[in-house]
DNA sequence: CCCAATTTTTCGGCATGCCTAAATTTTGCC
DNA sequence: GGCAAAATTTAGGCATGCCGAAAAATTGGG
Protein backbone atom coordinates (compact mmCIF):
# COMPACT_ATOMS: atom_id res chain seq x y z
CA UNK A 1 0.00 0.00 0.00
CA UNK A 2 1.52 3.42 -1.07
CA UNK A 3 1.66 5.45 2.18
CA UNK A 4 -1.12 7.51 2.52
CA UNK A 5 -0.30 9.62 -0.38
CA UNK A 6 -0.14 13.21 0.36
CA UNK A 7 -3.11 15.52 -0.66
CA UNK A 8 -0.27 17.28 -3.03
CA UNK A 9 -1.00 20.30 -2.27
CA UNK A 10 -1.19 19.90 1.50
CA UNK A 11 0.81 20.83 4.14
CA UNK A 12 4.31 18.65 4.53
CA UNK A 13 6.44 18.57 7.50
CA UNK A 14 6.81 21.74 9.67
CA UNK A 15 10.25 21.74 8.49
CA UNK A 16 9.31 21.44 4.77
CA UNK A 17 6.99 23.99 5.10
CA UNK A 18 10.02 26.58 6.72
CA UNK A 19 12.33 25.95 3.79
CA UNK A 20 9.24 26.66 1.07
CA UNK A 21 8.50 29.85 2.96
CA UNK A 22 12.05 30.99 3.08
CA UNK A 23 12.48 30.57 -0.59
CA UNK A 24 9.39 32.38 -1.37
CA UNK A 25 10.17 35.35 0.96
CA UNK A 26 13.59 35.37 -0.71
CA UNK A 27 11.82 35.33 -4.18
CA UNK A 28 9.49 37.73 -3.04
CA UNK A 29 12.24 40.56 -2.90
CA UNK A 30 15.21 39.58 -4.54
CA UNK A 31 14.89 38.56 -8.38
CA UNK A 32 17.18 35.89 -8.09
CA UNK A 33 16.35 32.78 -7.09
CA UNK A 34 17.98 31.82 -3.66
CA UNK A 35 21.18 29.28 -3.35
CA UNK A 36 21.87 26.48 -1.18
CA UNK A 37 24.11 28.44 1.06
CA UNK A 38 21.38 31.43 1.27
CA UNK A 39 19.00 29.06 2.27
CA UNK A 40 20.97 27.63 4.81
CA UNK A 41 21.51 30.93 6.75
CA UNK A 42 17.98 31.80 6.50
CA UNK A 43 17.26 29.01 8.03
CA UNK A 44 20.20 28.24 10.34
CA UNK A 45 20.68 25.32 9.46
CA UNK A 46 24.82 23.48 7.98
CA UNK A 47 24.82 23.74 4.22
CA UNK A 48 24.66 20.08 4.17
CA UNK A 49 21.11 19.31 5.72
CA UNK A 50 20.07 22.23 2.91
CA UNK A 51 21.41 19.56 0.14
CA UNK A 52 19.11 16.62 1.57
CA UNK A 53 15.93 18.52 2.38
CA UNK A 54 16.34 20.02 -1.08
CA UNK A 55 16.03 16.75 -2.59
CA UNK A 56 13.42 15.84 -1.00
CA UNK A 57 11.46 19.29 -2.21
CA UNK A 58 12.59 17.89 -5.75
CA UNK A 59 10.74 14.87 -5.22
CA UNK A 60 7.73 16.58 -3.41
CA UNK A 61 7.56 18.36 -6.22
CA UNK A 62 7.55 21.43 -4.37
CA UNK A 63 10.98 23.26 -5.98
CA UNK A 64 13.17 22.90 -9.21
CA UNK A 65 16.83 21.89 -8.58
CA UNK A 66 20.06 20.79 -10.73
CA UNK A 67 22.89 19.99 -8.95
CA UNK A 68 24.94 23.26 -8.24
CA UNK A 69 22.50 25.51 -9.68
CA UNK A 70 20.05 28.12 -7.34
CA UNK A 71 16.54 26.80 -6.14
CA UNK A 72 12.96 27.53 -7.47
CA UNK A 73 9.65 27.13 -6.24
CA UNK A 74 7.24 25.09 -8.57
CA UNK A 75 3.32 25.58 -8.85
CA UNK A 76 2.41 23.49 -5.67
CA UNK A 77 5.90 24.99 -4.08
CA UNK A 78 4.44 28.96 -4.27
CA UNK A 79 0.72 27.50 -3.41
CA UNK A 80 2.09 25.78 -0.16
CA UNK A 81 4.50 29.16 -0.04
CA UNK A 82 1.45 31.55 0.04
CA UNK A 83 -0.70 29.42 2.27
CA UNK A 84 2.01 29.60 4.98
CA UNK A 85 2.07 33.02 4.59
CA UNK A 86 -1.50 33.61 4.97
CA UNK A 87 -1.13 31.56 8.07
CA UNK A 88 1.24 33.22 9.81
CA UNK A 89 -0.04 36.76 8.94
CA UNK A 90 -3.51 35.96 9.81
CA UNK A 91 -2.58 34.48 12.83
CA UNK A 92 -0.50 37.74 13.42
CA UNK A 93 -3.34 39.97 12.79
CA UNK A 94 -5.41 38.18 15.29
CA UNK A 95 -2.77 37.75 18.13
CA UNK A 96 -2.85 41.92 17.96
CA UNK A 97 -6.45 42.57 17.64
CA UNK A 98 -8.28 39.91 19.22
CA UNK A 99 -5.45 39.03 22.06
CA UNK A 100 -3.88 42.59 22.76
CA UNK A 101 -0.27 41.09 21.80
CA UNK A 102 2.07 44.00 21.03
CA UNK A 103 3.39 44.70 17.30
CA UNK A 104 6.77 42.95 18.70
CA UNK A 105 5.49 39.72 19.98
CA UNK A 106 3.27 37.71 17.65
CA UNK A 107 6.29 37.12 14.80
CA UNK A 108 7.72 34.17 17.04
CA UNK A 109 4.45 32.94 18.23
CA UNK A 110 2.89 33.03 14.75
CA UNK A 111 6.06 30.74 13.23
CA UNK A 112 4.82 28.13 15.61
CA UNK A 113 1.26 28.22 15.11
CA UNK A 114 1.56 28.49 10.99
CA UNK A 115 2.85 24.90 11.42
CA UNK A 116 -0.05 23.40 13.30
CA UNK A 117 -3.40 25.00 12.82
CA UNK A 118 -6.19 23.98 10.44
CA UNK A 119 -7.64 26.01 7.72
CA UNK A 120 -10.55 25.90 9.13
CA UNK A 121 -8.76 27.69 12.06
CA UNK A 122 -7.07 30.20 10.13
CA UNK A 123 -10.31 31.10 7.86
CA UNK A 124 -12.29 31.35 10.47
CA UNK A 125 -9.85 33.79 12.43
CA UNK A 126 -9.61 35.85 9.07
CA UNK A 127 -13.79 36.12 8.93
CA UNK A 128 -13.69 37.28 12.44
CA UNK A 129 -11.35 39.99 11.29
CA UNK A 130 -13.30 40.89 8.56
CA UNK A 131 -10.79 39.30 6.70
CA UNK A 132 -8.09 42.15 6.39
CA UNK A 133 -6.16 42.40 3.75
CA UNK A 134 -2.44 43.39 5.51
CA UNK A 135 -1.42 42.08 8.78
CA UNK A 136 -0.38 44.62 11.73
CA UNK A 137 3.24 45.15 9.81
CA UNK A 138 1.59 45.91 6.82
CA UNK A 139 2.49 43.09 4.88
CA UNK A 140 -0.22 41.80 2.49
CA UNK A 141 -2.24 38.34 3.26
CA UNK A 142 -2.92 36.59 0.39
CA UNK A 143 -6.43 35.22 0.29
CA UNK A 144 -7.53 31.37 1.10
CA UNK A 145 -7.67 30.98 -2.59
CA UNK A 146 -4.17 31.85 -3.00
CA UNK A 147 -4.03 36.12 -4.57
CA UNK A 148 -1.76 38.41 -2.90
CA UNK A 149 -1.71 41.99 -3.61
CA UNK A 150 1.81 43.27 -3.07
CA UNK A 151 2.17 47.02 -2.41
CA UNK A 152 4.58 48.53 -5.12
CA UNK A 153 6.71 49.89 -2.34
CA UNK A 154 10.67 50.40 -1.78
CA UNK A 155 12.81 50.49 1.00
CA UNK A 156 13.28 53.42 2.97
CA UNK A 157 16.92 52.74 2.46
CA UNK A 158 16.81 53.29 -1.62
CA UNK A 159 15.25 56.51 -1.89
CA UNK A 160 16.99 59.33 -2.58
CA UNK A 161 17.16 63.21 -0.62
CA UNK A 162 13.62 65.23 -1.44
CA UNK A 163 11.57 62.02 -1.79
CA UNK A 164 8.41 61.93 0.39
CA UNK A 165 5.74 58.57 1.10
CA UNK A 166 3.89 56.86 3.20
CA UNK A 167 5.36 53.76 5.37
CA UNK A 168 3.41 50.86 4.26
CA UNK A 169 5.30 48.39 5.87
CA UNK A 170 7.75 47.00 8.11
CA UNK A 171 9.36 44.15 8.38
CA UNK A 172 8.65 41.81 11.59
CA UNK A 173 11.79 39.80 11.23
CA UNK A 174 13.74 41.93 14.38
CA UNK A 175 11.55 42.42 17.49
CA UNK A 176 14.02 44.93 18.94
CA UNK A 177 13.78 46.98 15.78
CA UNK A 178 10.32 46.48 15.95
CA UNK A 179 10.67 47.96 19.77
CA UNK A 180 12.76 51.14 18.39
CA UNK A 181 10.01 52.18 15.82
CA UNK A 182 7.39 52.13 18.48
CA UNK A 183 9.42 54.07 21.07
CA UNK A 184 10.29 56.74 18.34
CA UNK A 185 6.18 56.94 16.89
CA UNK A 186 6.79 55.28 13.80
CA UNK A 187 3.78 53.77 12.84
CA UNK A 188 2.48 52.05 9.53
CA UNK A 189 0.43 54.74 7.16
CA UNK A 190 2.68 57.88 8.25
CA UNK A 191 4.09 60.11 5.93
CA UNK A 192 7.88 60.12 5.72
CA UNK A 193 10.58 62.63 3.71
CA UNK A 194 13.98 61.71 3.24
CA UNK A 195 16.21 64.68 4.29
CA UNK A 196 18.94 63.68 3.13
CA UNK A 197 22.01 61.15 4.11
CA UNK A 198 24.99 61.89 6.50
CA UNK A 199 28.40 61.54 4.45
CA UNK A 200 30.75 58.71 4.05
CA UNK A 201 27.77 56.09 4.10
CA UNK A 202 26.28 57.67 7.29
CA UNK A 203 23.00 57.49 8.33
CA UNK A 204 19.90 58.16 6.41
CA UNK A 205 18.19 61.52 7.66
CA UNK A 206 14.43 61.27 7.38
CA UNK A 207 11.35 63.36 8.62
CA UNK A 208 8.65 61.48 10.26
CA UNK A 209 4.34 62.85 10.75
CA UNK A 210 2.42 65.57 9.63
CA UNK A 211 3.85 68.30 8.11
CA UNK A 212 3.68 71.24 10.27
CA UNK A 213 5.30 69.14 13.32
CA UNK A 214 7.41 66.89 11.92
CA UNK A 215 10.39 64.94 13.65
CA UNK A 216 13.79 64.45 12.34
CA UNK A 217 15.37 61.28 12.75
CA UNK A 218 18.74 59.47 11.98
CA UNK A 219 17.80 56.02 10.57
CA UNK A 220 20.75 53.57 10.49
CA UNK A 221 21.56 50.94 7.27
CA UNK A 222 18.97 48.78 9.08
CA UNK A 223 16.30 50.71 10.20
CA UNK A 224 16.21 52.18 6.65
CA UNK A 225 15.99 48.98 5.16
CA UNK A 226 13.07 47.16 7.71
CA UNK A 227 10.45 50.18 6.18
CA UNK A 228 9.13 50.14 3.34
CA UNK A 229 7.28 53.20 1.73
CA UNK A 230 4.87 54.15 -1.01
CA UNK A 231 7.22 56.35 -2.68
CA UNK A 232 5.18 59.44 -4.24
CA UNK A 233 5.88 61.24 -7.52
CA UNK A 234 9.40 63.08 -7.31
CA UNK A 235 10.08 66.12 -9.36
CA UNK A 236 13.76 64.46 -10.13
CA UNK A 237 12.22 60.97 -11.09
CA UNK A 238 10.48 60.38 -14.40
CA UNK A 239 9.79 56.79 -14.09
CA UNK A 240 6.39 57.56 -13.17
CA UNK A 241 5.17 58.69 -16.55
CA UNK B 1 28.19 23.14 28.07
CA UNK B 2 25.22 21.32 29.88
CA UNK B 3 22.64 20.72 27.04
CA UNK B 4 20.38 23.80 27.69
CA UNK B 5 18.79 22.89 30.90
CA UNK B 6 15.37 22.09 30.64
CA UNK B 7 13.43 24.59 32.89
CA UNK B 8 12.32 21.55 35.03
CA UNK B 9 8.39 22.67 34.55
CA UNK B 10 8.70 23.58 31.27
CA UNK B 11 6.88 21.34 28.43
CA UNK B 12 9.38 18.51 27.51
CA UNK B 13 8.21 16.90 23.70
CA UNK B 14 5.35 17.04 22.07
CA UNK B 15 5.17 13.11 22.89
CA UNK B 16 6.51 13.70 26.87
CA UNK B 17 3.31 15.86 27.05
CA UNK B 18 0.85 13.46 24.92
CA UNK B 19 2.54 10.66 27.27
CA UNK B 20 1.98 13.22 30.70
CA UNK B 21 -1.40 14.12 30.11
CA UNK B 22 -3.06 10.52 29.35
CA UNK B 23 -1.08 8.99 32.88
CA UNK B 24 -3.03 12.26 34.20
CA UNK B 25 -6.40 11.77 32.04
CA UNK B 26 -6.29 8.02 33.68
CA UNK B 27 -5.55 8.74 37.37
CA UNK B 28 -8.23 11.17 37.24
CA UNK B 29 -10.90 8.76 37.32
CA UNK B 30 -9.75 5.71 38.22
CA UNK B 31 -7.52 5.34 41.96
CA UNK B 32 -5.15 2.56 40.05
CA UNK B 33 -1.98 4.01 38.35
CA UNK B 34 -1.92 3.26 34.80
CA UNK B 35 -0.16 0.24 33.04
CA UNK B 36 1.83 0.31 30.56
CA UNK B 37 -0.03 -1.74 28.02
CA UNK B 38 -3.44 0.38 29.10
CA UNK B 39 -0.86 3.58 28.18
CA UNK B 40 0.05 1.85 24.94
CA UNK B 41 -3.77 1.71 23.53
CA UNK B 42 -4.65 4.78 24.82
CA UNK B 43 -1.69 6.43 23.20
CA UNK B 44 -1.93 4.23 20.11
CA UNK B 45 1.39 3.25 20.18
CA UNK B 46 3.14 -0.42 20.71
CA UNK B 47 4.03 -1.60 24.05
CA UNK B 48 7.19 -1.31 23.31
CA UNK B 49 7.16 2.26 23.15
CA UNK B 50 5.79 2.88 25.95
CA UNK B 51 8.82 1.10 27.79
CA UNK B 52 11.43 3.15 26.30
CA UNK B 53 9.34 6.49 26.97
CA UNK B 54 8.61 5.74 30.59
CA UNK B 55 12.18 5.01 30.95
CA UNK B 56 12.79 8.14 29.29
CA UNK B 57 9.84 9.81 31.56
CA UNK B 58 11.66 8.60 34.49
CA UNK B 59 15.25 9.90 34.15
CA UNK B 60 13.03 13.63 33.65
CA UNK B 61 11.71 12.91 36.77
CA UNK B 62 8.00 13.21 35.37
CA UNK B 63 7.02 9.81 36.71
CA UNK B 64 7.84 7.05 39.28
CA UNK B 65 8.38 3.76 38.06
CA UNK B 66 10.04 0.29 38.86
CA UNK B 67 10.50 -2.64 36.10
CA UNK B 68 7.11 -4.47 35.68
CA UNK B 69 5.17 -2.40 37.97
CA UNK B 70 2.49 0.48 37.19
CA UNK B 71 3.70 3.85 36.43
CA UNK B 72 2.53 7.05 38.33
CA UNK B 73 3.43 10.96 37.83
CA UNK B 74 5.69 12.76 40.27
CA UNK B 75 4.38 16.13 41.45
CA UNK B 76 6.76 17.86 38.18
CA UNK B 77 4.26 15.10 35.61
CA UNK B 78 1.69 16.34 37.75
CA UNK B 79 1.91 19.77 37.06
CA UNK B 80 3.03 19.32 33.71
CA UNK B 81 -0.14 17.60 32.97
CA UNK B 82 -2.14 20.17 34.21
CA UNK B 83 -0.56 22.56 32.47
CA UNK B 84 -1.64 20.34 29.48
CA UNK B 85 -5.24 20.05 30.15
CA UNK B 86 -5.42 23.62 31.01
CA UNK B 87 -4.31 24.12 27.31
CA UNK B 88 -6.29 21.71 25.66
CA UNK B 89 -8.94 22.88 27.76
CA UNK B 90 -8.74 27.50 27.74
CA UNK B 91 -8.36 26.36 23.68
CA UNK B 92 -11.28 24.30 23.32
CA UNK B 93 -13.43 27.48 24.75
CA UNK B 94 -11.95 29.66 22.84
CA UNK B 95 -12.45 27.88 19.41
CA UNK B 96 -16.21 28.02 20.72
CA UNK B 97 -16.75 31.07 22.23
CA UNK B 98 -14.95 33.07 19.76
CA UNK B 99 -14.32 31.38 16.98
CA UNK B 100 -17.83 29.52 16.46
CA UNK B 101 -16.90 25.72 16.45
CA UNK B 102 -19.03 23.60 17.29
CA UNK B 103 -19.00 20.71 19.79
CA UNK B 104 -17.54 17.96 18.37
CA UNK B 105 -15.29 20.40 16.16
CA UNK B 106 -12.75 21.24 18.63
CA UNK B 107 -11.28 18.10 20.41
CA UNK B 108 -8.82 17.39 17.80
CA UNK B 109 -7.82 20.96 16.95
CA UNK B 110 -7.40 21.57 20.39
CA UNK B 111 -4.96 18.27 20.59
CA UNK B 112 -2.59 19.66 17.78
CA UNK B 113 -2.29 23.36 19.29
CA UNK B 114 -1.94 22.32 22.98
CA UNK B 115 2.01 21.61 22.08
CA UNK B 116 2.42 24.45 20.34
CA UNK B 117 0.86 27.73 22.03
CA UNK B 118 2.95 29.66 24.83
CA UNK B 119 1.74 30.28 27.96
CA UNK B 120 1.39 33.59 27.37
CA UNK B 121 -1.51 32.88 24.34
CA UNK B 122 -3.19 30.53 26.56
CA UNK B 123 -3.49 33.30 29.15
CA UNK B 124 -4.74 36.02 27.06
CA UNK B 125 -7.25 33.63 25.91
CA UNK B 126 -8.91 33.07 28.83
CA UNK B 127 -8.44 35.97 30.08
CA UNK B 128 -10.45 37.38 27.01
CA UNK B 129 -12.84 34.52 27.71
CA UNK B 130 -13.20 35.47 31.51
CA UNK B 131 -10.99 33.28 32.98
CA UNK B 132 -13.77 30.45 32.84
CA UNK B 133 -13.79 27.55 35.28
CA UNK B 134 -15.22 24.78 32.63
CA UNK B 135 -15.41 24.10 29.04
CA UNK B 136 -17.81 23.43 26.69
CA UNK B 137 -18.04 19.68 27.90
CA UNK B 138 -18.69 20.46 31.21
CA UNK B 139 -14.56 19.32 32.03
CA UNK B 140 -13.11 21.83 34.70
CA UNK B 141 -9.95 24.39 33.46
CA UNK B 142 -7.43 24.29 35.67
CA UNK B 143 -6.29 27.45 37.04
CA UNK B 144 -2.78 29.17 35.75
CA UNK B 145 -1.10 28.23 39.03
CA UNK B 146 -2.38 24.06 39.14
CA UNK B 147 -5.68 24.63 40.89
CA UNK B 148 -8.31 22.38 39.73
CA UNK B 149 -12.15 21.84 41.15
CA UNK B 150 -13.10 18.56 39.94
CA UNK B 151 -16.82 18.59 40.45
CA UNK B 152 -17.84 15.73 41.96
CA UNK B 153 -19.90 13.78 39.35
CA UNK B 154 -20.84 10.00 38.64
CA UNK B 155 -20.97 8.32 35.45
CA UNK B 156 -24.98 7.73 34.37
CA UNK B 157 -23.46 4.25 33.63
CA UNK B 158 -23.42 3.54 37.65
CA UNK B 159 -26.75 5.17 38.56
CA UNK B 160 -29.41 2.95 39.68
CA UNK B 161 -33.32 3.60 38.41
CA UNK B 162 -34.99 6.37 40.32
CA UNK B 163 -31.66 8.36 40.58
CA UNK B 164 -32.27 12.19 39.35
CA UNK B 165 -29.19 14.85 38.46
CA UNK B 166 -27.96 17.33 36.25
CA UNK B 167 -25.53 16.91 33.73
CA UNK B 168 -22.13 18.53 34.67
CA UNK B 169 -19.96 16.78 31.98
CA UNK B 170 -20.02 14.89 28.89
CA UNK B 171 -17.14 13.42 27.59
CA UNK B 172 -15.26 14.81 24.51
CA UNK B 173 -13.08 11.93 23.62
CA UNK B 174 -15.96 10.71 20.67
CA UNK B 175 -17.18 12.83 18.14
CA UNK B 176 -19.59 10.74 16.87
CA UNK B 177 -20.63 10.78 20.43
CA UNK B 178 -20.96 14.18 20.74
CA UNK B 179 -23.06 14.67 17.60
CA UNK B 180 -25.91 12.26 18.25
CA UNK B 181 -26.05 14.30 21.94
CA UNK B 182 -26.41 17.05 19.95
CA UNK B 183 -28.99 15.72 17.60
CA UNK B 184 -30.87 14.21 20.82
CA UNK B 185 -30.68 18.01 22.31
CA UNK B 186 -28.92 16.39 25.42
CA UNK B 187 -26.63 19.26 27.16
CA UNK B 188 -24.99 20.16 30.06
CA UNK B 189 -26.84 21.34 32.84
CA UNK B 190 -29.71 19.42 31.81
CA UNK B 191 -31.69 17.48 34.25
CA UNK B 192 -32.02 13.94 34.00
CA UNK B 193 -33.69 11.02 35.87
CA UNK B 194 -32.51 7.50 35.32
CA UNK B 195 -35.57 5.00 34.46
CA UNK B 196 -34.26 1.68 34.72
CA UNK B 197 -32.33 -0.76 32.87
CA UNK B 198 -33.94 -2.77 29.89
CA UNK B 199 -33.31 -6.72 30.79
CA UNK B 200 -30.01 -8.84 30.14
CA UNK B 201 -27.80 -5.93 30.16
CA UNK B 202 -29.79 -3.64 27.47
CA UNK B 203 -29.79 -0.27 27.59
CA UNK B 204 -30.43 2.31 30.08
CA UNK B 205 -33.57 4.23 30.20
CA UNK B 206 -33.33 7.36 31.05
CA UNK B 207 -35.78 10.63 31.16
CA UNK B 208 -34.33 14.22 29.85
CA UNK B 209 -35.46 17.59 30.13
CA UNK B 210 -37.92 19.75 32.73
CA UNK B 211 -40.15 17.90 34.61
CA UNK B 212 -43.53 18.33 32.81
CA UNK B 213 -42.22 17.74 28.65
CA UNK B 214 -39.49 15.60 29.50
CA UNK B 215 -38.45 13.11 26.67
CA UNK B 216 -37.57 9.46 27.43
CA UNK B 217 -34.71 8.01 25.68
CA UNK B 218 -32.39 4.80 25.48
CA UNK B 219 -28.66 5.11 25.87
CA UNK B 220 -25.98 2.65 24.70
CA UNK B 221 -23.09 1.61 27.05
CA UNK B 222 -20.72 4.10 25.35
CA UNK B 223 -23.22 7.18 25.78
CA UNK B 224 -23.78 6.02 29.16
CA UNK B 225 -20.01 6.33 30.06
CA UNK B 226 -19.64 9.83 28.36
CA UNK B 227 -22.65 11.33 30.37
CA UNK B 228 -21.42 12.44 33.90
CA UNK B 229 -23.96 13.28 36.30
CA UNK B 230 -24.08 15.05 39.77
CA UNK B 231 -26.59 13.00 41.50
CA UNK B 232 -29.44 14.47 43.65
CA UNK B 233 -29.67 13.02 47.21
CA UNK B 234 -31.85 9.85 47.14
CA UNK B 235 -33.83 7.70 49.50
CA UNK B 236 -32.30 4.60 48.76
CA UNK B 237 -28.89 5.92 49.55
CA UNK B 238 -27.82 7.40 52.25
CA UNK B 239 -24.06 7.47 51.36
CA UNK B 240 -24.57 11.39 51.48
CA UNK B 241 -25.69 11.12 55.09
C1' DC C 1 43.54 28.68 -19.32
C1' DC C 2 44.47 26.94 -14.99
C1' DC C 3 44.63 26.51 -10.16
C1' DA C 4 43.06 27.91 -5.73
C1' DA C 5 39.12 29.45 -3.15
C1' DT C 6 34.35 28.90 -2.62
C1' DT C 7 30.12 26.45 -3.00
C1' DT C 8 27.64 22.32 -2.99
C1' DT C 9 27.06 17.56 -2.31
C1' DT C 10 28.06 13.07 -0.25
C1' DC C 11 29.15 10.27 3.70
C1' DG C 12 28.93 8.57 8.26
C1' DG C 13 26.76 9.77 12.77
C1' DC C 14 23.43 11.33 16.32
C1' DA C 15 18.76 12.02 18.57
C1' DT C 16 13.76 11.19 18.72
C1' DG C 17 10.03 8.05 18.48
C1' DC C 18 8.07 4.66 16.46
C1' DC C 19 7.78 -0.56 15.00
C1' DT C 20 8.09 -6.06 15.21
C1' DA C 21 9.99 -9.97 17.21
C1' DA C 22 12.24 -12.14 20.84
C1' DA C 23 13.43 -12.41 25.59
C1' DT C 24 12.01 -11.94 30.32
C1' DT C 25 9.09 -11.35 34.35
C1' DT C 26 4.77 -11.63 36.56
C1' DT C 27 0.20 -13.57 37.31
C1' DG C 28 -3.30 -16.70 38.04
C1' DC C 29 -5.28 -21.18 37.69
C1' DC C 30 -5.07 -25.95 38.96
C1' DG D 1 4.01 -24.86 43.94
C1' DG D 2 4.27 -25.12 39.23
C1' DC D 3 3.41 -23.88 34.69
C1' DA D 4 1.18 -21.65 30.95
C1' DA D 5 -0.76 -17.26 29.59
C1' DA D 6 -0.34 -12.43 29.83
C1' DA D 7 2.22 -8.33 30.57
C1' DT D 8 6.50 -6.03 30.14
C1' DT D 9 11.05 -5.12 28.65
C1' DT D 10 15.03 -5.61 25.50
C1' DA D 11 17.03 -5.87 20.89
C1' DG D 12 17.43 -4.57 16.28
C1' DG D 13 15.43 -1.55 12.62
C1' DC D 14 13.21 2.39 10.16
C1' DA D 15 12.17 7.41 9.09
C1' DT D 16 13.01 12.27 9.81
C1' DG D 17 16.20 16.02 10.27
C1' DC D 18 19.98 17.62 11.95
C1' DC D 19 25.42 17.81 12.22
C1' DG D 20 30.73 17.88 10.84
C1' DA D 21 34.16 16.31 7.74
C1' DA D 22 35.51 14.98 3.32
C1' DA D 23 34.86 14.80 -1.62
C1' DA D 24 33.36 16.94 -5.86
C1' DA D 25 31.99 20.72 -8.80
C1' DT D 26 32.04 25.51 -9.89
C1' DT D 27 34.07 30.10 -9.86
C1' DG D 28 37.12 33.71 -10.67
C1' DG D 29 41.78 36.01 -10.55
C1' DG D 30 46.13 36.04 -12.58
Amino acid sequence: MPPARKTALSSGSSSVQDYVKVIYAFTEWQDKPITSSQLAVRLGVANSSVSEMVRKLVELQLVDHRPYSAIELTGAGRRLALTMVRRHRVLETFLVQELGYAWDEVHDEAELLEHTVSDTFINRMAAKLGNPQRDPHGDPIPSADGTVHVPNAVQLEELDGGHTGRITRISDADADLLRFFSSEQIRLDDRVEVVGRRPFGGALVVRFGPTGSARELDLGDQAAAALWVHSDPHPGCLLAS
